[in-house]
Formats: C-alpha cells, sequence, structure tokens
DNA sequence: TTGTATGCGTTATCAG
DNA sequence: CTGATAACGCATACAA
C-alpha cells in the first residue's frame, strides 16, 4: 500500500471543498449572487435566481466554510468554554448543558482547561480569542497575575458561571448558595442536629466556596444559641485534619452534631473519613452535601443532598451569553438558580 | 452609559488586532519576510532581518491569527473530539487526558457530543469538517444510516477511543478488554464464587461492551463445569428484570453468586438493586465492575473494580492522533492499556 | 536573501 | 436586482 491512503480513498478524494465559486458556476451567476442568497435568503433576489442557486447548493451539496467567513466577518460560530477543572463532575456536568445549548444555536464549543492553574485564564482566553471566538463562559476565578483588572475578554461578552469575578460586569449564572444553605441547614436542625460543622475546601478566591461559608456563619449567627456551628477548610489531601475535625465535633455529646459540605469532592473525603472512624451516617454523625452525585443514594445509608440543576445552570449560561452576542445590551445580570433538597439517611430525625 | 460599554472601553479598544502587515511596516520588511520569520525561524533570513523583525513582532505583541492561517494551509490546530455521551464519567475522563495532551501540543479541542444519537454522529464529523479540525477522536459506534461503510472522514486521520468500529481502518486505543475480564473472573474465583453473571447495558453494536461479554463467555468456558457462568443485558431503566436476575443468581445457595457489572453505570445500579433486596455485597453477592469511580471505595463495604487507565487513555488517543496528523503513515495500530484490579469488600472470600 | 503578486473562501462596496 | 472587485490575514511560487 502507497502512502496516504486515506487521504487518497478512491471513493471521496479528500472531499476537495466545494466553494461559492463552484455554485455560482453552476447556476450560472456571480459569486455575489450566491452569497446573497446564503445570507439574505431570496430576500434580496429575484425569484427564478434565488430557485436557481438554491439548486445549485443542492446539487453540489454546498455548504460554506466557516473559516473564510469567520475571517471575513470577524465571527466564528464558536464559544470558548474555561472551566477550573475537568475532573471535577461539577463543571462536567455544566459543560454538558452548555455543549447542548450551544450546539442547538449552531455554535461549537472549544473546550480550554486551566486544571486550576489560575495563570493558565489569560493564557486560555487569549487562545481562544485567537480563534476569532464569539464569547466566553469562564468557570474560573478570574483572578489575574500581574495586571490591574482587566474586566473586557478582548472586547467579546462573556458569562461567568458559579465563580464570581472581582467587580464582574458579567452575566453571572449560579447557584443561590445563601438560599441553598438556608435550606441545609432549616433541615439538619428540623432533623435534630445541633452542633454543625461546615466543611469546605479551601476558600482560596473561589466566590462560591466564600458565599456558601458565610451563609452558613450568617444561618448560624440567626438562630438561638442553642446551635453551634463552625466552619473549616480542608486542604487537598489533608485527610489528617479533617479527620482530627471530625473527633472534635463528635465528641461534644450533648448535642447532636452534623456535617454539612461544600461541594461532592467534600461530601466523598467526609464520608470516607466517617467510615474510618467507624461511625454510621445519620446515626453517630449527621451528613448533608452540596451536589446530588449519583453516588449519594448508595454511600452508606444515602447521603442527603442538595442537588443543584446542573444542566440548567450550563444552559442558562450558554443562552445568555449567545444573547449577548446577538447584542442584547442591558447590565450585567445574575441568575440564580435554587437547588433542592433531597433527603436521605444520612441526616434521619433521632 | 451608552451601548457597547464593554466593546468601546477606553482602554483598549476590542484589540484592533495587529496584523503581519503592521509588524513588516513597523520592521521595514515586507510581509512576506514577516511570514517567512514566522514560519521557518531565521533560517530563511540574514541574522539582521531576522532580529528586527523579532524585535517588532515583540514590540507590537503580535500573534498571528489561526483563522487567517487555517484558510490558507487548509490546516486549523484544531482538533474535533466526538463524544457518544459527556454524561459517561467514562468519557469525560478521556476527555480530559485528550484535552490536556493536545494543549500540551498546541492543539485546541472542539468539543461534540452527541448524546448517544447515533444519527448525529455523521452531523458532528461534518461539522466538525468544516472547520477544518485536523484530525479526530472517536467516542462512537461508528454506525453510519443508510450509506455503506465510509471510513474515511473527509481524508482526516482519526482515533477510535474504547469503541472499535465496523472495518475500522483507524487506530484504536482502549482497555484490553479479554485480559481484564480475565482478570475480574480469576479474582472472584479466588475469592470462592463460583456462580458468575455478567450483567451489561445493551450491547447495541457497542464494540468493548460485547468484547467483554464475549471474553466473559470464554472465561467461564474454559473453567471447569464446577464454575456457572450467565450474562444479561439490562435496558436503559429496566430495574425490574435486574432485580429478578439477581434474585435468579441468589437462589442457588449450593454455589457462591457474584456479579461483574460492564461499566460503572450498570455498578451503580446493581448495588442499588442489592441494596434493595437488603443484601450484603460480598457477603450474600459478590461484585466487581469495570470503571473505578471516586465513590467505589464507599459504596457498602466498597466495591472491587477493574480500574481503566482512563487519563492515559486520553492521552494515548491523542498522542496517536498528533502523530498521524504529523505524517506518521503505517498500518492501523491497536493500542491496548491493562486495567488494574482494585480489591475490596464486596468480593471477599469466604 | 528579499520583495511582489496571487489566492485560500467569503462578504461587502461599489457600479451598472 | 446583479456583477465585478476589493478586502479579511496569511503563506507561498515566482521574480529579483
Amino acid at each position: 500500500m502507497p502512502s496516504k491512503t486515506l487521504q487518497g480513498a478512491p471513493k471521496r478524494a479528500a472531499a476537495a471543498k466545494t466553494t461559492i465559486a463552484d455554485v455560482a458556476r453552476k447556476a450560472g451567476v456571480s459569486k455575489a449572487t450566491v452569497s446573497r442568497f446564503l445570507n439574505h435568503g431570496d430576500k434580496l433576489l429575484s425569484a427564478d435566481i434565488a430557485r436557481r442557486v438554491e439548486a445549485a447548493i443542492a446539487s453540489l451539496r454546498y455548504t460554506p466554510s466557516p473559516m473564510a467567513q469567520s475571517l471575513k466577518r470577524g465571527k466564528s460560530g464558536l464559544i470558548g468554554l474555561v472551566v477550573a477543572d475537568v475532573a471535577n463532575p461539577y463543571s462536567v456536568a455544566v459543560l454538558r448543558g452548555v455543549e447542548t445549548a450551544c450546539r442547538e444555536a449552531g455554535y461549537l464549543v472549544i473546550l480550554f482547561n486551566i486544571g486550576n492553574d489560575r495563570a493558565r485564564e489569560q493564557e486560555a482566553i487569549a487562545a481562544l480569542t485567537s480563534y476569532q471566538v464569539e464569547g466566553f463562559i469562564l468557570n474560573t476565578s478570574g483572578y489575574l497575575p500581574g495586571k490591574a483588572r482587566q474586566s473586557d475578554h478582548y472586547g467579546k461578552p462573556a458569562v461567568l458561571v458559579d465563580r464570581r469575578h472581582a467587580d464582574m460586569q458579567e452575566d453571572f449564572v449560579s447557584l443561590d448558595n445563601a438560599s441553598a444553605m438556608g435550606t441545609a441547614v432549616d433541615h439538619l436542625i428540623d432533623a435534630g442536629y445541633r452542633e454543625l460543622l461546615f466543611v469546605t475546601q479551601p476558600l482560596s478566591n473561589v466566590s462560591s466556596r466564600i458565599e456558601r461559608e458565610t451563609a452558613f456563619r450568617h444561618c448560624i449567627a440567626g438562630r438561638s444559641a442553642k446551635v453551634g456551628g463552625a466552619s473549616q477548610e480542608i486542604g487537598e489531601d489533608d485527610i489528617e485534619s479533617l479527620e482530627q475535625a471530625l473527633r472534635k465535633l463528635g465528641k461534644r455529646a450533648s448535642r447532636r452534631p452534623a456535617i454539612i459540605t461544600g461541594n461532592a469532592v467534600m461530601t466523598l473525603r467526609v464520608a470516607a473519613a466517617a467510615a474510618r472512624l467507624g461511625w454510621t451516617l445519620g446515626k453517630d454523625i449527621g451528613l448533608i452535601g452540596f451536589d446530588d452525585a449519583e453516588w449519594a443514594p448508595l454511600v452508606g445509608p444515602g447521603i442527603t443532598t442538595i442537588a443543584q440543576p446542573t444542566d440548567e445552570l450550563g444552559r442558562m449560561a450558554a443562552r445568555c451569553l449567545i444573547e449577548r452576542i446577538g447584542g442584547f445590551d442591558l447590565p450585567p445580570r445574575q441568575i440564580l438558580l435554587t437547588g433542592k433538597l433531597v433527603a436521605r439517611g444520612s441526616t434521619m430525625p433521632e
């Protein structure tokens, strides 16, 4: 077999892309006319010519080259999605909604994962920009290394998901963290828990974590002194201090203890720690976590969660962005979707 | 505030893209010279001119337009990733490896999710092709609706992941299913299980499922009659027949029963069914599943799994594709990575 | 070694 | 209404 087997396949020689010129020739008109048909339908053309062009397009199976169009009009039909960490199930769930909504609207998604490396956020935006993406969906912390705040992403619209940026001028789509936390705390108290501990990944500059932590403190402050509350950040692989925190919490025999975890990652870690301690969820300790993962019903007696409408979040973000791309020009919006309590065995009433 | 606040920001007016012409002017040379510097470094230029061009590029912060380059050379620096279902954790895990490897090699990934709708596979490839992607990574079944087999993807190289296509001419990257199944069965038998049931999502035309099922049957056939084996497909939400199968399996008191699940989705379902039946994993019934999900250690006594090197699979796929793009032209390769047994409580020896 | 001219596939600006 | 023609930003054959 000679080289280039795939390329030079007999059947369909690398699809020598048919261009607008081919169509024009076939229809016996000029390229400009074909272009007009493409962009304005038959609004600018005589019925007869329009039909001829249409026929030619069909028979040649012509499709415009987004690349050329992009070069010419400075638009690309591409949307840039920058996620902090594709390893995070939340990011993925959102990604899914985004991809769906974008595709339905005729956009394609270019994915850039910065792997929690904030320094790479700018790199991502720059790279995406050079591809003429028409806008950004950002699930990043928005931290800028040296420079001062640079809110505009090369003049392209952007929508933030889950994580706010400082002084943000963009639309923002997220879970209503305050309300969700209220739901969680209410639920625990209703179930008889009185000593609450909020466990979160390091707040760093991640707004959603900060919001949840703040909301938690407010919730506790708003209660009588009969309810105790504390919160703690746990680093990546700091299982030691996690177990320590649990033990400390469990000691107060006088009040029934429970934990609220800031996301699914922490939920899993806490569940593991509890297991190592030999504690039964919902009995020795209560547990409710943000994010309703598929495994939540099966860990221990089932883990109670606050389910985020992740798919909807992604779709919303895409929809907002596409509106902006379409010229929608009003002050930044904040779209907060409410979480849903899914009660399971880990928060059994006494 | 007037309209277009973002666009017309005073600081940096929508980045009126600096072009190769600007650089040429600044350096006092022709556009061609700049282009040469870009593409061949100083190999074709006198040291002096090269330096001048370099300086001009730096001072103007010039970056080439991938779009224009793409139009000119028919290459884009883009790689198309078509995924059967982004909702599937496996797809995502692979996606992650792919994105990383591609980015490291200077490629960006365009994502297209066909949501298990095989009819859309062609649509995906066509859309991606129009963006001049330089190659495809496909995690799809490769089914073509009407037409006969069309192995070439518009003349672009492709790499298949996890799912083979009929008569495939592409590189293929996947878990070594036969060997992995052997490991699983051996493990179960070592642990004293004698009545085995393989539970899988519908085989449909998904090669990995078929391979696992086949391997399972071979494993059983190769054993003495003391080991019983059967396999069963379970549809999307057919929990009823799943429970029925479990009950039937459990009845044979004479032999210790165990289940092998084809992927994480089924593992979760089986675990749920067992829980509903009040069975304890590792005691009333054994369970080992393909895919080592993060939750595996925490469900019941911990679920034994065959861990796939998903990240490596994704990286491999990307690497293979990039080699092909680079002109590597040898017969299709098959790269099978071996799974790793992670023993946990669900397959406790008697 | 360097510059000139042409074209990639479209769209937009002109005339006609 | 329609057709030349000139860009868009870049890479290359060709000429110098």
